[in-house]
DNA sequence: TGTACATCAGTGAACGCGCGTTCACTGATGTAC
DNA sequence: TGTACATCAGTGAACGCGCGTTCACTGATGTAC
């Protein structure tokens, strides 16, 4: 009514990101997104054309800016510290955490990522896949940089290793401590109630999960680097 | 027309399983439901009262055989090989994917309950979180069992370690092979263009999955143990 | 053994509702001459 | 500077469709007397 025109377009998209982080896809109506962004329902439909398409665009605007700067941030580690498997882990979580559990933004990013990689449709699967491959294979490489490399897919199963763990207590803390607005009484809600968040304060908990990933990975990274490669076990005598 | 009665209830159950996990609860209508058990629409109904309650019951049931099976199968692996951690590791994760990458049931089960614990609706989190909290208190005291423990938080962070990784495995196989009739083309979702599964044979997979958990994991679990009781990391000059 | 009634497992059609989308329209701003 | 037209951002109401659910009904089986 008071306001004349200007931001509407990206009322929309904040609007959006926000509730398919939360509640998926096929959960959130065109209504539901017109009414958080205080815009007109057909108004959604004339900037992005269909419900399909405003997925898309949430996607790609909420990828795009993160995709650089994480891939940036990589490289500030290995140059900083070239070789130092410590620092590449460590750097690369606080990094990771930093983003993520700490603006309103990172946590959107991050539930609609997992969204994606664990249910994801087939139409964005692509796109997804173009923005995270690079990351991965980058954090890789900068775990394996001047360590003893015995097999080539050592690295594709440490860097499994490192993918569960960050999306485990990445999760685990925005389960317990939802960005603004949530509905649902917070503590109700399963992985909380599985997993606590081990801390209350964000930092504390940062500190906490850097430090407990950086030692059981650094470990676990040298044994596998350090052991025979990837044979068959319980080969009956041993 | 030719079958007169018997297993419409069962067969509900088979369909509406089978297309919760693979798609979502909003995702799915009953309509679909109904037709992939080939059961009238209003049977649905009959015998489950709501949509909602279908949902319940899919998960009550395919949770509650699981729990005393993996609980008794823990046990059974303490009692053989008792305080060896290699053992409880190897053992907890080959049953683990025994169960749940050989039959298409395991993979609708893990599938639902990875959904609950990452997007899951409050109404279902009580329900859940009463299936995985034993389940997972029992793995952290296999694991710890005649281990040195300095800090008692240590054990929660450890079994978080264990979780991301089971999780990380178990999607990154089922992703790239999806129980029968999966509807769109398994190599393009996102999971799998991101993660390949590196091996085409099931049993080679666990096998290698098996073996690198175990020796990562292992070390990770030792150098937690060893560690000083989870102080701030990077505490200027060390 | 025969009839009357009750229960049960579905069935076919319809209910109203909320969905994504469309359409004719408005009022403000920009451009041409 | 003034008028005519074009473009743009948004609006309000309606579209048809698919949704979860309901309802009156059917035909088979079980039970009472």
């Amino acid at each position: 009514m008071t306001e004349p025109r200007a931001d509407t377009r990206e009322r929309i998209l904040d609007a959006a990101q926000h509730l398919f982080a939360r509640e998926g896809y096929s959960a959130v109506s065109v209504r539901d997104i017109a009414t958080a962004a205080s815009v007109n329902l057909a108004a959604v439909n004339y900037h992005f054309q269909s419900k399909a398409n405003l997925y898309r665009e949430v996607l790609v605007r909420v990828a795009g800016a993160k995709r650089e700067r994480y891939l940036a941030g990589l490289r500030r580690i290995r140059e900083e510290n070239p070789g130092d498997l410590e620092a590449a882990v460590s750097g690369f979580y606080r990094m990771h955490f930093e983003d993520t559990l700490k603006t309103e933004e990172g946590g959107h990013f991050v539930r609609l990522l997992v969204r994606e990689m664990h249910h994801g449709r087939q139409e964005t699967a692509q796109l997804v896949a173009e923005l995270v491959i690079p990351f991965w294979r980058e954090v890789g490489e900068a775990f394996l940089e001047g360590q003893p490399v015995i097999d080539p897919a050592a690295a594709t199963w440490i860097v499994g290793s490192m993918h569960g763990q960050l999306i485990h207590f990445t999760m685990r803390w925005l389960k317990a401590h939802p960005p603004r607005g949530e509905r649902t009484d917070a503590l109700g809600e399963t992985m909380a109630a599985v997993f606590p968040p081990l801390a209350d304060d964000v930092d504390d908990y940062i500190d906490q999960a850097v430090a407990h990933i950086t030692r059981f990975s650094v470990a676990g990274i040298r044994a596998v680097l350090a052991g025979p490669s990837h044979p068959r076990p319980e080969a009956d005598a041993s």
